[in-house]
DNA sequence: TGACAATTATCGTGATAACGACTATCCTCA
DNA sequence: TGAGGATAGTCGTTATCACGATAATTGTCA
């Protein structure tokens, strides 16, 4: 099994480090799988990002969310929250509107044709996920999961 | 261990599946290193991308390779490889002819002052990503390696 | 041979990402 | 009370991504 990487990028020589070959795999095993479920999102019109912040922001009902707070809890980070949201809000997924006790902050909510749409999205992305990941076994999973924890922990 | 990333997106319900979560850990964990990496890089002025090309295109040496074919090699891919390249012409790191053989095909090769970058770029990186794993243990390592290769190999 | 498909690269265009600078508002404390 | 700093969000600009269409060249096969 190990190697396998090289034979996928066709590299002739072993990697220089271990640390290089994992963050590497990395990398490849992350854009693999981005790219399937980019393309199951994209006959909806949206892409993981918009997906995330969907998800983060029904967590948030009914209190919505300030902008700041989106950005820290995405999994992937987005330096220019704001115009992200004014996409969402032009496509009318999301409403803002200033907080008054603290007139800096901006709340966002989720619409309902948010959560529609976030409903809509729900078994075709578990389905996905679930083929993709099906030949790996769950203890192996877990493992993974592990693994990327602590890697992370650093 | 478990549950770390909940934490770190501040998620109060459980994941809906295992799968769910090790694909979110999968997209948390490259875009930590990532950004890591993008900060070692940004001084020099090139992007994780093309140092991905650089790498390709030194191992391709004295031959040259076509466009086509970076684009395979790519770690992460990209669906427009002529710009990429034009930019990096533009900055000299690279050089491009048109193969004489088959004129459909440019070979581009990397100059004198790529590799140099490249070898510059070399030690430092290397040791970040020594830095950023250092906590892991190479047997944890190496299990991380076979899991994620497994994890593609669906 | 010559029509048609396949391959390779390029380009037009609009959407998005990335980086800083900027404005508005609130907090702190001398 | 008011100056300075902190915080939240917005915006200007440039670079890059992404998609589809196009051009040039080569391969295929009746």
């Amino acid at each position: 099994m190990s190697g396998r990487l090289r034979r996928e990028i066709k590299q002739r020589k072993p990697f220089r480090s271990p640390q290089l070959e994992a963050y590497l795999n990395l990398l490849k095993t992350t854009d693999t799988f981005q790219q399937k479920v980019a393309a199951e999102l994209k006959p909806y019109g949206i892409s993981e990002t918009w997906y995330n912040v969907l998800r983060i922001l029904r967590g948030a009902e009914p209190d919505g969310m300030a902008c700041r707070e989106i950005g820290s809890r995405m999994i992937t980070r987005d330096p220019d929250v704001t115009r992200l949201l004014d996409r969402m809000e032009a496509r009318g997924l999301i409403t803002r509107r200033r907080e008054e006790k603290d007139r800096r902050v901006v709340i966002t909510r989720i619409t309902k044709e948010g959560l529609r749409l976030l409903k809509e999205l729900e078994l075709p992305l578990d389905r996905l996920l679930g083929k993709l990941l099906s030949h790996v076994g769950i203890q192996n999973l877990r493992q993974l999961i592990e693994l990327l924890e602590l890697a992370r922990a650093g």
